[in-house]
DNA sequence: GCAATATCTCAATCATTGTTGAAATGTAGA
DNA sequence: TCTACATTTCAACAATGATTGAGATATTGC
């Protein structure tokens, strides 16, 4: 379970532009990952400030990374977000659900829910 | 639907010690909400400090106010909370459900889900 | 072993952010 | 209107974070 000061380090990873580009491109590109040089590219920054990123994000627990060949492949740590996630909405409702009901709407339009898939 | 800039203040705003500790308690409170007063000593910083991650929150779109006498009452912005799950999420499994069920799985123990409480 | 590719480490600089205390604003009750 | 209370604004300082370029490390194929 998720604590305070790796929920710190994950937000605070994730409050920056390249860093939450960096997340997003490697969530939709799935757990095949993708290489550090392809990242660079995509979102726009030198691999040195690539490294210096990729390294944070590492820190806070949001992506892992694997060495392929020459490559160094970098995938989300899905784990580790949704973690991040269960963190910020712990004890939302208390006993109220209609508080988290937003959330939830949001969420069920986003994931793909199991057992749930049918529809979409 | 939430845009990157948006998503970019809000999770810089959540990055910090203090201000995470007060969307915490915001959420925990509830719709109610708490004064700044209360938020204060809760967090354990002086009110200057409070009321500039008071305002920090709110321009992110996380939290949102409403003066009682003389107190004021501040209070979470539960779709502003899931409209960022949803950003971070977006897009994340691309027909692989099996990607995002650590995810899902962590939401569906915290989150109250209305019309699937039933199981665990 | 050598050259080419891919990525990282290091040190320096610059910009942003958090914290503090003093003073100002707004609200309530006598 | 006077005083007390609750919160905010302002200006200054300290701390932290992002970016850059040069050089180092690791991997592959010749």
């Amino acid at each position: 379970m998720m604590d305070e000061r790796q929920a710190i380090a994950a937000f605070a990873a994730l409050g920056q532009e390249h860093r939450l580009r960096i997340v997003r491109a490697l969530v939709t590109a799935g757990p095949d990952g993708l290489a550090a040089g392809v990242l660079a590219g995509g979102v726009g920054v030198s691999g040195t400030n690539l490294s210096f990123h990729l390294k944070e994000l590492s820190r806070a627990g949001l992506i892992q990374s694997r060495r392929e060949g020459r490559s160094i492949l970098y995938s989300a740590a899905f784990a580790g977000l949704s973690g991040l996630v269960e963190f910020l909405m712990r004890d939302c409702c208390q006993g109220r659900p209609e508080v988290c009901t937003p959330a939830v709407e949001a969420l069920t339009a986003c994931l793909c829910l199991p057992g749930d898939t049918a529809h979409a």
